[in-house]
RNA sequence: GGCCCCAUCGUCCAGAGGCCUAGGACACCGGCCCUUCAAGCCGGAGACGGGGAUUCGAAUUCCCCUGGGGCUACCA
């Protein structure tokens, strides 16, 4: 751990002569898997970044030494690339003022603890959590707000010595002011205040000798130069602490702009039991990061104007810290799904194909496991052609293994309304019999060719197209919804579309009997 | 409970004193198109939480109330 006080005052001198350059963050800490509201917060950040020409730095915050852990900086780090959000500096990438990783950044910590120490701004609580916990719950039996005694900065120098030297493990706290107050001009909220008497001495250094939240953010806010603070509104409340930090250092504070918090369908907070709340959990749902970047930036943020589907540089474009409102937004993936959709159809053929072509993988759908007898319908052109076919229906990508399941397996069954409706008629085996007899001798099995021989045999039948058209898809597909009948025979190929109109007859006349 | 934040259609946003008989989008309802479903197009319903104050004039400014939310750890 080279980092040195003298070190980092020293590159400040020579490196920060004259950047007021903007530089931001996102500082998650890897505690769980990446969240739809880290991942925006992240966002706006880059944004705000790239529209200013600034740094966008990422910052792993690993001081929770117990619920950390490698695999979830992994997720964090995979989720934000996928949706596009790159950092300048940070893990995997380095850059001037690393580690990024605040367990490899321990000594600094240490230095500045030492120095608030050394200068009575901090103090050794040798209380323990069970006594703390204790003195809280009294504390709010008699209604009081339940902060620390501070019994501890009344020890004498003898006293803590003593404790020391016994080996007391003892946790490092902040001798706040208990007078007077501060504020701040928050850039998306305005003047904020706080009274000092509502703080307590907190915690900076716990006894396990890693740095608190409190302690390590701004710490390395400073160190990295960070000009501006995006974060969310939970954590307005730490605002103030920090300040305090800021001004026991004698560090230049930087700018805070706190964004409104993204809220479940009930209002509170979006949490693990409001459903999928994880990045990657869309991703495996089959969303396409572009949209769900777009949609998520427009939950509190809008370009001023009505536009909503927009491309990366228009949002770098049009971003602003003004542009962002004040009030929690409820995530409504009912919009999402119509965004993805959007980006879905807008997608070029290749495209689209290539990044839907992993899903059907995945469910088994492109390999003989699939288990229907069909090899020739495995080949690459096969399941281009049906993925095409759906398109414009899609709205997630996972989504497309059910609407695409009959051109890989035979229906096993029909769907219930259409055979009531098309399969119970009067005629309809026969129908299917005369639709194969036809089918067998069209040339090419083209859509063309086969619409002409549909349409011809219901002319032939003294029925309306549409009978037709319905009792064989249902024969077909099992379904009664899907692409063009047409369309998706001639994908089917007229092996398999004669197979399952067999099938679909010899069903209809066992019903029958 | 204490501290702090917030408040326009069900939801996401526009609106920064007259341009608002409040605009757009999703969802919803109806219609068109059509072989179904989707997509697309057209139309409809739908909101300024309440009360004061300022002003010639308030969704927009101020105050109070109400409501919602966040924080209140040796978690971040």
């Amino acid at each position: 751990m080279a980092l040195t006080a003298w070190q980092i005052e020293n590159r400040n001198k020579i490196e920060g002569a004259m950047s007021n350059e903007i530089r931001v963050r996102m500082a998650p800490s890897p505690t769980g898997l990446l969240h739809i509201g880290t991942a925006r917060t992240a966002l706006y950040n880059w944004l705000f970044a790239r529209r200013h020409g600034g740094v966008f730095v990422l910052r792993i915050e690993d001081s929770d030494r117990t619920r950390s852990s490698e695999e979830y900086v992994q997720n964090i780090l995979d989720g934000l690339r996928w949706l596009g959000v790159e950092w300048d500096e940070g893990p995997e990438v380095g850059g001037p003022y690393g580690p990024y990783f605040q367990s490899q950044r321990l000594a600094r910590y240490h230095e500045v603890v030492d120095d608030l120490l050394a200068r009575g701004l901090a103090y050794p609580c040798f209380c323990t959590r069970e006594e703390l916990e204790q003195r809280r719950k009294e504390m709010q039996k008699q209604g009081l707000p339940p902060r620390y005694d501070r019994r501890c900065r009344a020890l004498s120098e003898e006293e803590r010595a003593r404790l020391i030297e016994e080996g007391k493990p003892h946790a490092i706290r902040f001798a706040a002011p208990d007078e007077g107050g501060v504020a701040w001009e928050d850039l998306v909220r305005g003047e904020v205040q706080f009274e000092n008497n509502a703080l307590d001495d907190f915690v900076l250094m716990k006894a396990d000798g890693f740095p608190t939240y409190l302690l390590a953010v701004v710490v390395d806010d400073h160190d990295m130069r960070i000009s501006h603070i995006i974060r969310g509104e939970d954590l307005i409340s730490a605002t103030p602490r920090q300040l305090h930090l800021y001004q026991a250092m004698d560090w230049e504070r930087p700018q805070f702009a706190h964004i409104p918090l993204i809220l479940a369908p009930d209002r509170s907070k979006l949490s693990k039991r409001h459903g999928a709340t994880a990045i990657s959990e869309y991703r495996e749902m089959g969303y396409l990061p572009e949209a769900l970047a777009n949609f998520i930036a427009l939950l509190g943020w809008s370009p001023g104007d009505d536009r909503e589907v927009m491309t990366r540089e228009e949002m770098i474009a049009a971003f602003s810290l003004e542009g962002i409102g004040k009030s929690g937004a409820v995530f409504d993936i009912e919009k999402l799904n119509w965004m993805n959709g959007v980006y879905l159809r807008r997608l070029s053929p290749e495209e689209y194909v290539e990044r839907a072509r992993p899903f059907l993988e995945k469910a088994g759908l492109s390999t003989d496991e699939a288990g229907m007898g069909m090899p020739a319908l495995q080949n690459d052109d096969y399941i281009k052609r049906v993925l095409l076919l759906e398109q414009e229906r899609a709205k997630t990508l996972s989504e497309l293994v059910d609407l695409v399941e009959f051109f890989f397996r035979r229906p096993e069954s029909y769907d219930e309304k259409g055979e009531r409706k098309w399969f119970q008629r009067e005629g309809a085996a026969e129908l299917l019999a005369a639709a194969e007899k036809k089918l067998a001798a069209v040339e090419p099995f083209s859509v063309e060719q086969i619409e002409a021989a549909v349409r011809g045999l219901a002319e032939e039948l003294g029925m309306k197209a549409g009978p037709v058209i319905h009792t064989i898809r249902l024969a077909a597909t099992g379904r009664t919804k899907g692409p063009g009948l047409f369309e998706l025979l001639e994908v089917l190929g007229r092996e398999e579309v004669l197979a399952r109109l067999a099938a679909a007859r010899g069903h209809v006349q066992k019903a029958a009997e």
